[in-house]
RNA sequence: AGAGUCGUCCAAACGAUCGCUGGAUCAAUUCAUGAUCCGGAGGAAAGUCCGAACACCGCAGGGCAGGGUGCUCCAUAACGUGGAGUCACGGCGACGUGAAGGAAAGUGCAACAGAAAGUAUACCGCCUUGGAGUGUCUUCCCUGAAAAGGGGAGAUAUCUUCAGGGUAAGGGUGAAACGGUGCGGUAAGAGCGCACCAGUUCUUCGGGUGACCGGAGAAGCUAUGUAAACCCCACCCGGUGCAAGACCGAAUAGAGGAGCGUUUGAGGGCGGCCCGUUCGAGCUCCAGGGUAGGUCGCAAGAGGUGCCGGGCAACCGGCAUCCACAGAUGAAUGAUCGUUACCCGGUUCGGGGUAACUCGACCCGGGGACAGAAUUCGGCUUAUGGACGGCUCUGACC
RNA sequence: CGGGGCGUAGCGCAGUCUGGAAGCGCACUUGAAUGGGGUUCAAGGGGUCGGAGGUUCAAAUCCUCUCGCCCCGA
């Protein structure tokens, strides 16, 4: 018994501590990760833009936000793709408790996207997120 | 010190926080989720230019077509790759480059210029024979006092022209002109002959596994270039590619079979059941193909390091040792902060120096290239930041 | 993973197979014609043939490598 309770409350800590941080992970839940959903967004959802990224957007069937990125082969060669679609869904892991309602975003990058650097991307996802609540 | 050339190595490090992803173990446990531990991009991962492994399809064997390769020997699972050499070319040199078989099997092409562009011949020219013309000379005849004129014959020519023959020495060109120079020779010339030089072919000797190299002799043999033009010769190649291929397999629709039904009403609606009412031709089951989707293929050897042996080397053999070494699939390998190291610029201080400048320290600001695995290996090519070493040439000093 | 095409003057294209002086149309400049403009006529300028290397006497054309753009199949 005596052994045991450390144990079990150094648990639940841990297990609580993960509950408050869950709130930053990114898991494949929080994803578009179907190509049908990709064209049902572009189908019928909404669209806002700004000089480096385009945001389409409509609500979605789970219960939280869903992410998918779109970076065409026109932006750059595959390392700079790569660090753009990073940028985004770092941005997004920090911010999608910000963000109210269940929506399916994909964001697509803009041909200038390649000149930018993360805080320049975060400034300007900010922004575009911001709109999608307020429209 | 400068310029160059060849090669080897590295691809900033550490910490904290928040994440992503694969595997193993545990949580009753298959999935899901969580915890712990271990692992998570490159020298080119790139381009996809070659070669293989692997999978399926095809296939008795051989040939044609098509494609590829092309000095020699060796290495290799294989290669268009590598190593060692040969030859040619470039460079003062270190060294580099080379699709480097055959033009004497055949066909095609060689613009412009030039006489002519591949058969050796036409043109100009040179030489020669003959004819005609013209000029000159000699001689004869006629006219005339003479000068001179006319006509005939013969000879001759640094002349003109026509016809025939010889010749390939010479020919504003051209990228390239059918060996070069000299002497002889000739009517003029010509490898026509001779000497030397260059090349080709053949014979032979020596060295080398061989490409080839060196020497001797013979034949006047002199034959253009182009095969990254067709082609010939030798050798190699069956096709498609992990979206290969194997397995599981929903909903809906259609096709097949069985059963129950079509005023003797299957089945459905009117909150559950019965009655009732209403709609009115399909409904239920079976097995199979197959789509979306999913699982496997899919991550441990043509492996690295060291020593020994063979080989000039590439590489091969043996022993020891180290790892078990990324496996995503809208596609992970990251973000933020801090510290240190490196490079660049600037301020200040100190040392050296007349100065230009140089060396060291502190601080501030900035920078870090090319580039992201996608079935897996071996190469090639291309992009790119730096460090170190060998060698060569030039200059200065000792 | 595999296959195909294009790049020539400011723009659109021919020439590439079969190597031999870089062309056509529009546009531009100048001149004529008109009172002026348009139309028309005449003359003219403008091109490292995407880049590098090679073969050849000679390359837009042939060969190799490379850059950019576009398209197709599974």
């Amino acid at each position: 018994m005596i052994r045991e309770k450390p144990k079990r409350f150094f648990k639940q800590l841990v297990a609580g501590k993960n509950y408050l941080l869950r709130r930053f992970s990114f898991t494949k839940a929080d994803r578009i990760l179907k190509r049908s959903d990709f064209l049902r967004l572009s189908k019928t959802g909404k669209s806002i833009h700004n000089r480096y990224f385009m945001i389409s957007y409509c609500p979605g069937c789970y219960d939280s936000n869903r992410l998918g990125v779109t970076v065409s082969k026109r932006v750059g060669n595959a390392v700079t793709r790569n660090r753009i679609k990073r940028y985004v869904r770092e941005h997004f892991r920090l911010n999608k408790h910000d963000l109210a309602g269940n929506w399916d975003i994909n964001v697509i990058a803009r041909r200038d996207a390649a000149d930018i650097d993360s805080k320049e991307t975060n400034k300007w996802l900010h922004n575009l997120y911001r709109r999608i609540e307020t429209p």
